[in-house]
DNA sequence: TTGTTAATGAAAACCATTTTCATTTATTGA
DNA sequence: TCAATAAATGAAAATGGTTTTCATTAACAA
């Protein structure tokens, strides 16, 4: 049976991103295990406190300005987006797990403020962005390491009450 | 000679907008118009204490509750953008002005917060964005009304310092 | 194990935005 | 042209998500 990075998640080893916190020079503490714990477990764009509720079912202790300080943190060191979808609350999501594969866009309902996650035609858009962040990056001298796509309009529910 | 509303624009006929807010049951008032006027004549991303200041120059009167309250009107029918460049301000942007031709996308510096907008490469996304916005309205019975497309990364002058 | 220093939690501060409410003003009908 | 009336406004207070302060705790290198 083959050993190294394998083995590791079999057999429970540290987390894939301890290295990420090491090689950056921060600590490994339990309110960041916690978050990330949550975070990894969801499909959702949690806020701040939701963050913070989920984690203080698990450690009381955790206070509300560490999550606000450890979310900041992450999204930093780009672990983490951040979003908005204009109910005036930041909403985080794990930008790639292990597999790293979770790249996907928003749909945002400007009447209910529902927001569906697409991966549809991602491929297209991929590809698109990708020569444009290049021809961007020449022109502007700018290094592109992330870009947010987000189209407005209105959800099936709220267009049927119109 | 003529008088009534024409004479207050210098026989330049009420500007473009007043339609649209006639149409939609609004009144047009001074600070709505000082407000339009503002945004008319920059083509910066203006806070919302910005546009305050300037109209403010104009007409000391108006406060900035009202600015709110215009820009969330205008925001509201359409004539106006909200972005957030994640300096935890809102910006403003008339999304198109009588000859309707302005839409850019933008590029956010994510260590000193500079904004450049660019229209490069705009054909080329807007037909891929049309069609990715057709299969996604049907899949997901979505009215899309408007996008929002950002790219972060570093400026030169801030890559330059790393 | 211990010393150093980052990380933390509670409470207070912050600050952009929203709400309240009394007053003003644009619009409509007489 | 002039009220009538309901929308719009401004000042001040409230709101609420996020950040700062500061004393305490805990991660981790030696």
């Amino acid at each position: 049976m083959p050993r190294g990075l394998r083995m590791r998640h079999l057999a429970m080893g540290p987390p894939w991103w301890h290295g990420r916190f090491h090689g950056a020079g921060f600590r490994i503490t339990i309110p960041r295990e916690a978050i990330l714990e949550v975070l990894s477990k969801t499909q959702k764009h949690l806020s701040a406190e939701e963050i913070y509720l989920a984690v203080h079912r698990l450690h009381p202790a955790v206070g509300l300005t560490t999550v606000y300080r450890t979310l900041e943190l992450l999204v930093h060191i780009g672990l983490v987006f951040k979003f908005d979808f204009g109910d005036s609350r930041a909403r985080y999501e794990l930008s790639s797990g292990p597999k790293g594969a979770r790249h996907h866009h928003h749909l945002v309902c400007t009447a209910c403020g529902r927001v569906i996650d697409y991966t549809d035609f991602i491929d297209e858009e991929v590809e698109l962005l990708q020569q444009t962040e290049k021809g961007l990056a020449k022109k502007y001298n700018f290094k592109i390491t992330n870009h947010l796509i987000q189209f407005y309009g209105l959800c099936d529910k709220c267009r049927s009450k119109e």
